[in-house]
Parts: C-alpha cells; sequence; structure tokens
RNA sequence: CAAGCAGGCCGGGCGGUCGCGCCCUGAGCAUCCUCAGGGUGAGGAAAGUCCGGACUCCGCAGAGCACGGUGCUGGCUAACGGCCAGGCGGGGCGACCCGACGGAUAGGGCCACAGAAACAUACCGCCUGAAUCAUUUCAGGUAAGGGUGAAAAGGUGGUGUAAGAGACCACCGGCGGGGCUGGUGACAGUCCCGGCCAGGCAACCCCCACCGGGAGCAAGGCCAAGCAGGAGGGAGCGCCUGCGGGCGCAGGGAGCUGCUCGUGCCCUUUGACCUCCGGGUAGGCCGCAUGAGGCGCACGGUAACGUGCGUCCCAGAUAGAUGACCGCCACCCCAUCCAGGGGGACAGAAUCCGGCUUACAGGCCUGCUUGGGUG
RNA sequence: GCCCCCAUCGUCUAGAGGCCUAGGACACCGCCCUUUCAAGGCGGCGACAGGGAUUCGAAUUCCCUUGGGGGCA
C-alpha cells in the first residue's frame, strides 16, 4: 500500500481515535472518521500488549494485506484506523480477512458489489 | 558400537502470482508525484542494555579529595569487567571443566542462638594441698578427655609430670623471615632460622594497585510556517459625545489572476500596512552507513592477534519496508503393508562497532577420552 | 530508540546480615458485646516476584531472568 493512502501522523491518528465512530469484534477495532479526499486512508496499531516485536510485525503485515485486498471494495473519503486486540497474535490470515471484512461490513463502508444482490438491495433500502 | 568432552558451522532450498521500503537510470517542466527498467532488502543472538569504544554537545590551568569500577601473572586490543597463554586452588577414572583468585600482625566493626569462653577464657573434668566423721567446700595447678557451636591455641608416637601441656624430642603438615636455583612474572623446587604468637567475614567499612570529567543520535547541526518580540518607514481635519467611541470628507493599505473601474474590509499616532533583524515552536532536511568492514592467500606468533597483497560493496525505515496465497523437493513426527495426516525453535535492524549475558526445534563437521566387541 | 526507578499478606506499608516461624493498619473469617446493625474487644487466615552466588546464616549483599512504573523530541 503507498504512503498516500496511509495515516503518516500521530495527530491524525489521535483525530481518527477521538472524533471517529468505532466498532469492535473479538481481534480488532475499526474507527473511522470522513476525511473530505477523494479516497480512503488507513492506520494500523498494534500496541505492546499484543506480543513481542515479532508478534507485532505480523499482525501489522496481515492486516495491512487484508486491507490492501479489498481497497477497491472499500468506501472512498474516509480515514480508518484498525486497532489490534490480544488474540490477534494467534490469527492466521483467512482469520484476520474476515474479521476485517466484518468489521467494514458493520461500519457501511463497503461499495455495493454489483454480484452481491443482498447489499444491493439494502442500499435501494438506505435511498428510500 | 555405547557413553561422554572440547572446538567450529548451519538455522531449510527452488519456482510462480499479487504487494512493500531504499538506491540507480530513463520519461513526463520535476531530489519530493506518476510510470518503465535494473539492483538491493533482518540475526546468531538483530534481544537484555551489563561493560568497552567511535561520534556529538557541554565543562575543563594543573594537582588532589570525594564517588564508582576492576582485582593471580604475562600478553592481545582503539578499549574493556573481553579474549589467549600460564600459575595456584577445587571437581572428574579420563578427555576436560569450574573459580569476584590482592591484603585479616594498617586500623575500625561484626560473629545471633547455644556455649564457661567467639579471641580471650575454664562449665563438667583431671591433679595437689587444706578444712570436714562423711556428703562436700575452699585455694591452687592443668588444658589430655567431655559438652556447645558454622567455627574453640596442628597430627602421630615418645620423654616428662602430682596431673598435664610443643614444656621437650623425632617424623609429617601448616605459618613467618632469609638465602640459592629455574622462570619476564604469578609461582615452583630446595636449604637454613624462628616459634607453635594461636579463627572467620573485605559481594561490611577500609588499605593497596590500576582505571574513570558529564551526558547521550530523542546527541548535535541546518532550514523554518504560525503566534509573539525588536528597529526603521508610515497618511488628518471637522463635528457629536454618556469619553468607551461614533459620523462626515480626505488620504493610505492589503486583497479580489496583470491593469483600470468597482466592491466591501482595515487604518490615520493606543499605528493599518511595508521593509529589515535576532531567537525559535509545528514541520522538514542533514547526522545515516566505506567500516577498528567482510572474504581469500602469504608471512610472524604456542595462541588471542598482527602485518602485507588481492578482491568485494553487503538494509537504512520514521505509525516505521522484507508480506500474502500456492506448487515441488529435502528434513522431523504419527502410521508403517500401502494410501495418507501433521510439524518448522528462539526471535525483527533503528547512530555504528568490539564483547558479555540470556533464549533457541533440529542438524552437520573435526579432534579427543573412557568402556566393550571384532580383525 | 536512549536513560532511570520499583517489586514484602487481598490493599497500603515497617524492615539497613542473626532478635523474622517477617511487624502494623484496613479488608476477610469466627466468637463476645447488642433486640439487630455499626463501633468496640478477643482470636484466626494470609506475603519477601523467580533462579543462582557470597556467607555458618540473605527479605536485606552481588549477578541473571520476569513483571510493573517514569523521564527524554
Amino acid at each position: 500500500m503507498k504512503k498516500v493512502y496511509r495515516l503518516r501522523k500521530n495527530e491524525q491518528f489521535h483525530t481518527v481515535r477521538s472524533k471517529g465512530r468505532s466498532w469492535a469484534n473479538r481481534w480488532l477495532v475499526l474507527c473511522a472518521l470522513p476525511n473530505d479526499l477523494p479516497y480512503s486512508r488507513f492506520g494500523f496499531t498494534v500496541s505492546r500488549r499484543v506480543g513481542s516485536a515479532v508478534v507485532r510485525n505480523r499482525a501489522r503485515r496481515l492486516l495491512r494485506e487484508a486491507v490492501r485486498l479489498r481497497r477497491e471494495t472499500i468506501a472512498p473519503g474516509w480515514d480508518l484506523v484498525f486497532v489490534a486486540r490480544a488474540p490477534m497474535k494467534e490469527a492466521a490470515f483467512h482469520e484476520v480477512d474476515r474479521a476485517v471484512e466484518q468489521l467494514l461490513r458493520r461500519a457501511r463502508l463497503l461499495l455495493p458489489d454489483p454480484d452481491d444482490e443482498e447489499s444491493q438491495e439494502r442500499v435501494k433500502k438506505d435511498e428510500e
């Protein structure tokens, strides 16, 4: 993921964490805040509570990869911060991927998939 | 073959599809954005931050004190609390391993409880004398035996004695002093003398020798929005007033793409605006990777290591790059008749190096020891 | 990243080599007191972060590990 699509400054992280909305599941916390840009930006936080340096690096890389592969389907114009929780240290890639998808779906930040009738119907309902 | 000891090394390999950091080249006005091509991208401990340096800033005439560290000897090194070699002590049948290993007659302090006594003595004893019908008591001698304790003035045999005792003698062991021999030295060997004058703790203070100025790359340097600060320039009259200010005319200023018009806004001595100055926050850049560098060969040295020649360039991020998915092979485990199933330790660069310490699945190589077997 | 500090019952703490089988307060449990509760009294439960070293002897001294906390732009 290129640098422009990432959150870079401590201040940006604080803004999103304090002013944005948040969703959580067993592995992750997602915070989101509109950013008035034509694209979305992402940040990843793994604290020392999760584990050693090796564990934290791996967690962050898995998260970044999961988000990279889904970037086309994520709504533009948001700053998103993913915070890893303790169970992340044992998670495999597909579990991380599923956790990311679940949170994005709950936050309604996924673009409507042409093949997915359910989500299209939901968008229609929102428009009504 | 089994058990073990020492030293060195590895820490899966190849390929495909997506993706990331840095460097170089080219193109798009472009160190910064985009695209294309090429190169490169975690460790033996990158870890703990326990030592030592380099580097940077601060301090500094010199010396001493304080404080901290190290502590057998010689060497290596930029330096070290590291390494090599040797000595001594201890452990192991052995290969080998382990050792904070200076000083306790420079001084101070401590040694609980127990025990008579913890560094100087006598509780039970033993012996002599006196008193006493006797039990026993008193005075003196003694340190062999008993008991206490972690620790109590060397061991064996004899002479000696009232009983004993290094009181004396022989041998052994230890201590102190001196000489000789070997060794750079620690030390070893040997001879003579002394007198058994006799504990332990210096990871208690201390003494001796040697070493150390303080902080740390978030060091430090450069550029520098904004907000304040300083210097200079800077355009006025009238009316009203409840003295805060307001209104009119005139003028000035910055802005609205360059000019004009127009339009609001701000200001005219409690100063709009313009110019300059120093310090410096956010932020950015440098520091930042060619180095006490790696590899190979030769020479010197028992070795650590050094010297010379050749050759190579080998991470550099800043919410922090080395990831995801898959195939084949190798390895290990389960099942072993096949099919098959499962697994991959400890751990992630952050200024850089030399060490130490701690963690670690599994595997490879070399030398050596002990025991057994076979030829 | 660099540099410091701390660790004792459930909680807050005392302790400076032997007097420690570790003391105190609050909390908890039981009994007494009270019609009952609180307060009070008596008794009980309960800890030296882990490992090694020095020492006759370690909560205390030294080393390593683990876990907390703080400072530096």
